[in-house]
Parts: structure tokens; C-alpha cells; sequence
DNA sequence: GCTTAAGCGAGACGGTACGTCGCGTCTTTCT
DNA sequence: AGAAAGACGCGACGTACCGTCTCGCTTAAGC
């Protein structure tokens, strides 16, 4: 039984070698080819030490992508819906298509699919606090009549989202502001402020 | 370089035992933990004949849920284009749900994150040709006035299909038939033919 | 370089603790199982407070053998040689068969093979007091014609403690009272003053 | 549950070349100094393939000593029994000094001391026939009056092997030819023939 | 009695070897 | 020639110990 160790203690010049190395790996080989072994060396960081506060390299990879992440967490709100949605969407498809946190996200994305702990750190960490910023200005957009009173918002927040996840797992090009334009443009149909006027 | 084998002399009751053997691995340890000496061994096959034929796990596990999905690959017409396409949702989601081909198809899904290759043949094998055929009912429904003239449907095929997808990655709960109703109806608002006015 | 401590200042219960530890668990996993991590957390002693006052595990264990073995360095002189040579022996034989201090010895022992310095700690601190005894004692008997006068007692000395090692290394069972008897006859057959020819 | 091996299918030069690694890194290093992991890239061999076949180290050193020990096992038989003890003698010093042996044979003592089962293999595979034939001359020559009828020979084989143990264990330098004589002609002066002649 | 410098307990750390596991290739033998 | 059996080289895994280190805390000597 190896005990919990101290956090307190913890050297955070290792902690922080180990997450950019580990993002730079992924950059340099992909995702799948990284390494415990390499992300150590790579670090100057002994293993050891790396299974003393990381159960895996997946654990390791999203630390590092939440800590590198744009952090843009809260809403735009612009009082234009459409365009508010645009930009948010766009941002999380910077993440993506960012050079240095793609190739990682893409990775513990893939991984969670298979791992219900991971997933659940992924949802937590990256995910849910962003989604619930959404759902906030939807909230408010509905009560402001930006939206239909009876609008589903949780389809439609669901469906704005989801085609990132399907085109990112099969290998789709992902969305481009076209696209995004053009799924706003049917969200909005659907639950746009109800054309009676 | 070791020659393409022939297919005609392959030996079908080794090819059967292996998808067969991958399949109830699959279900017993999950995907990730399954293993190509643990398919040889279960099959009673060689990994030598194993890679004669298949690259890699993942090429097995695809062909072993290919051949073993439900075939229904053509499109309902009730004549109701909301419940058709109820049906036709369920029926994908009846995959990830049915207890012999859950794990396999979740473990291809996600290896495909990561590899494009498998990506593509996940796609040519079990997605596009259905895809299609939802494309050529949705069409035919525009063209018969189901739907708006002026419906995205490329963007609304997306929109049916992605939930799915997003939920399955991040272990959200799949849809349910309450949800496949609030979805579809969403999409009909959006892209139905209503707009009588 | 860290200077070198000041004993002066040193703590004599860590140093009590830890050597007890080490013995102890000698006793209970066996020289080679025991580690410095073990003998530290059982001592409740600081890995460095450790290193600081021995070099390594051998020199600890050697120490505590050391302290802890039965005193007898004054070799016993009855009159008769032949029964105070087999108390001599049997007292050496004591120690391996200390169920306290018969590992731990074992232990030092095999590593001193492999380890020049180790070894010539344990002939200083453990052997050559005692064997020099055996010797002067030996010289006195010569002189006294207890022994013959040509008597080769660097070999006889020899002969006398070997076959404990030789048993000991490769794990033949040690001498009993019996084999000491029948040794210490034959070599006195040897170099006895019976020659009275 | 590993399966055992199949040793018809094992491959002989990866054997080989194990065992020559084995001790060529025994005399560059020492043997305390040498590790699985070297002794495979040495051999070229993969550190499965060696766990496959030795369960550690020393059986590999052990293995490869017995292999290319100097074969006589014969007894010498001049007819003079002293000098034929010299010699055998000699022949076993000759592994201690043997620079390609030395080292090695030299750690597999020393790990016996602390390994049961190591040693009851070194006895089996070096050294119980050798010390069976020693005794059946020793035996014969009994027999044949070269000794007295009443000579202990158990203890006298002891005794002629034991010093060469206890000053490798310790330390001290090996027996020479002097030493030798003087050993034989102690134990000889014991043993030999009566002297009523 | 106050400072200060050492010893100390705790335990994280960089390193290195361990013994195991899975991959994909290969060799042998049988069919 | 295809296949079953399974040994092999490779390389990553996660663990264990080593000996060093950094951190506060204690403790005694010198002011």
C-alpha cells in the first residue's frame, strides 16, 4: 500500500514540466504514440514521480489541456443571440484546431470514450461549467423573447454542440463558420422568437 | 516481404471463430482490454493467420460488428417522415444498447478518434451507405413537400445523427425515446413544411 | 559535498532504534528483503539521519551484529585444548544459529563477497580480535608442548573455523557437536604431541 | 498463469549468447553490477525471452559457469595421492582466478549464501559429482593402505576443501601452492598411512 | 535567555532496474 | 499453401529501492 502523498509537498517545477511535455509530445507524435516514458524523460522527471500524482497518461494530458486551454469560460453576451452562439462556437472549435492543444484534446477525447472515470474528469473539468454559461444566456435569452417561450433548450443546446463530436470522431472535416452559420440559422428556426410578428 | 495471401483458400471456420471470439471478448472485458493473443487463443486461430488477414484488433472488432449489426440498412416509409425517423434513430441507437455488439462498436468508435484510416473504413462499411439512404428520404420528403423547400438538410441529417454521438464520447446518457421525440420535433419546426404562410 | 556530521551532536536513540530495526527485520523478511526504506519507517528514522551515519544497509546490519553478538572474544583455556577448542567453536556456531542474530550475520556475510570494503569491516570489527585469541592460544600450547613443536598452526587455524563457511555458503547444514568432535580430532591427530616417537 | 516453455522450440543461439553476455558483463562490471536489462542488450535478446527460460540473474550466471566450467571431473590418479590432491585442488582455484570465470562464479557464491534454492542448484550442477569422485579416490586409496583404515574421510574432504571458502567469503587471498602443500601435507599427517612403518 | 547552527523526521524527488504484457514477426510442423 | 502453436525482439508498462534533496521542527552550545 503506497500512501496518498502530500500535496503540499509537491514540487511544481516537475508538475509543470510534466504537463508541457506532455502537450508537446502529443503535438510531435500524436496522441497515441505518446508515452509515460518519454513524457519523463522529456521532463526530466522521474516516473515514478509522475505515477505519484497522475494514474495515467490520459490523466496527465487533459491536466495539461485544462490548464492550457483558452479560458474565455464566460458567455459572450453581445445581445445579438446568433452571433453570440458563433463566436462561442467557434471557440471551442479553436481548441481543435489549436496547433499546440489538438492533437492532446483529441486524444483524451478519444480515450474517455473508453475510460467512464476519464470521461467524467473531462466533463468536469473542461465541459460542464462552460455548457452551464450557455444554458444561462438561453435561459435569459427565452425570458428576454430573444427566444420562442417554449423553446426545448436542452435539444437545442445539445444539438449545437453535438456535430463538433460526431465530425471529430469520424473523421469529418469539422464545422467551418459556414456551417456554423448555417446550424445556428435552423436552431433559430426552431426556436427563434415565434414569427408571429 | 511476405506475400498477399489467397483468399480463396482462406479457411472461413477460422475467420468465423475469430469475429465470433472478438465479439464475446469485447463483451466480457471491454474493448480496451481485450487482446489479439487473447482473440487467437479464445478462436482457437494462430495470430499468425490472425495478421494474415487483419491489421490490427481494431480491424477484427469492425468487421466482426459489421457483420453481426442488424441489418436494417433501408429506410422505413410510413409515410410519417417524424416517426420514420424515430424508428430509424432507435434503430442505430439499438447498436450501442444490444449487449453483444455494445462494447465492440463503442471500442471501434473510439479507436477511430485516433486513427483515420479506421475512421474511413468504419464509414464505408457501417455508416455512409445508411446515411445515404436517410439522405434519399429526406430529399424525396422536400421534393413531396413534407418538408420546407428551402430545408438545410445536410445540416439537419447532422443534427439527428450528432447527439448520439456526443453523448456516447462523453458518457452522457444516449437518448431516449422521450428525447428522439423533443429532437425530432425540434428538427420538423426547423425544416418542416409549416411555414404555411 | 556535504560536510561530514558532528558525532558529538548525534542522536544515540536513533541510532539504538535503527539498529534494532534493521536486526528485526532480518529476522522477519531476510537480509536480502530488507531495505533502508523499511529499517527507516520502522525505526522511525529519517532516510537521511540513516545515510548520514552509515553508507549503506550492509554497514548498518554489520554494526548491529556487532553490538549484539555474545562478547566472548577471550578465548577459554580449561587446561585442555581439544574441549576449549570445541567451546570456541561452538560459540561461533552460536551465532549463526542466533535466531536473532542469524540472519543479519548470514546476511553481512554473503554481501562481503561482493564487497571488499564490507568485508574488511567485518574481519576488523567481528573476526581478527577473536581469531588472534585463537591463536595466541594455540602459540602458548605449542610452547607448552600441549602441541607438537613443527605444528603448522596458521593452516590448523584455518582448518578449524572453514568448514563453517564452506557449510554456510552452500547451504550444507552446519557442524553439530559431532562434526566438531571428529574435527578437532582429526587435527589434533595432526599437530598433537603424541608423536612421542 | 504464464505457460510453461516449450523446450524443443527454444532458440539455441539466443540461449548462447545470453549466457556468453552473462559473463562477459560479469568481468567488465562485476557481478553485483550486472542487470537483466544489460545481459539482453549484450545477447541481443529480448528480457521476455530471458524470463521465459531463468527466473533470475544468478541462474543465468550460474547456467553459464557450469557451461563453460573446465570440465575435469575426472579425479586425477598418479598414484601419488598428495600430489593428486594438489592438483585437483588447483583445478578448483583455477575457476576463482580463471578471468572469465572468476567474477562470475564468484557472485553466484555469494548470492547462494542468501538464496536456498540457488545453492541447492550450484551443489547439483557444480559441485556434489565433482566431491563424489574426489571421495572414491580418497576411498580407493584408504582401501589401498595410501591411508590409514581408521581415517575420517568426510571430515578430511571437508577440511581439504573448506579454506578455499572461507578466505573467498572473507576476503582474505585465495589459497597458493604453498598453502596447498602445507594443507595436504597437515591433512596427510592425520590420515596417512600409519606411521608404524 | 536568545541566537544560531546542527541534527532530525518526513517524505518528495531523479534515477535505474525490475519483471510483465502486448504487439507483430518468425519458425516449425502438420494437414 | 494455409494453419496451429508458440518462441521471439521490441518496447512500454507500473513498481520498488536507491541515495539525495528540501522542508520545518527540535535542541543544545555560544553569546
Amino acid at each position: 500500500m503506497t500512501r496518498a502523498p502530500n500535496p503540499d509537498r509537491r514540487r511544481d517545477a516537475s508538475r509543470k514540466a510534466t504537463l508541457a511535455a506532455a502537450l508537446e509530445l502529443c503535438v510531435e507524435r500524436g496522441y497515441a504514440a505518446v508515452t509515460v516514458d518519454a513524457i519523463a524523460t522529456r521532463a526530466g522527471v522521474s516516473k515514478a514521480t509522475i505515477y505519484r500524482w497522475w494514474p495515467a497518461k490520459s490523466a496527465i494530458v487533459l491536466e495539461a489541456v485544462d490548464e492550457a486551454a483558452p479560458i474565455p469560460e464566460t458567455f459572450p453576451d453581445t445581445g445579438d443571440l446568433a452571433s453570440d452562439l458563433h463566436a462561442w462556437l467557434s471557440g471551442i472549435l479553436g481548441v481543435f484546431h489549436d496547433p499546440r492543444l489538438g492533437p492532446a484534446f483529441t486524444g483524451v477525447l478519444a480515450e474517455s470514450q473508453l475510460d467512464a472515470n476519464l470521461a467524467h474528469q473531462l466533463r468536469e473539468r473542461l465541459i460542464n461549467h462552460r455548457v452551464a454559461q450557455l444554458d444561462e444566456r438561453m435561459t435569459k435569452a427565452r425570458k428576454n423573447s430573444e427566444l420562442a417561450p417554449d423553446a426545448d433548450l436542452e435539444v437545442a443546446l445539445d444539438i449545437l454542440h453535438s456535430p463538433i463530436y460526431r465530425r471529430q470522431v469520424l473523421h469529418y472535416p469539422l464545422p467551418d463558420d459556414a456551417y456554423l452559420t448555417r446550424l445556428i440559422a435552423l436552431v433559430m428556426r426552431a426556436i427563434g422568437p415565434t414569427r408571429a410578428d
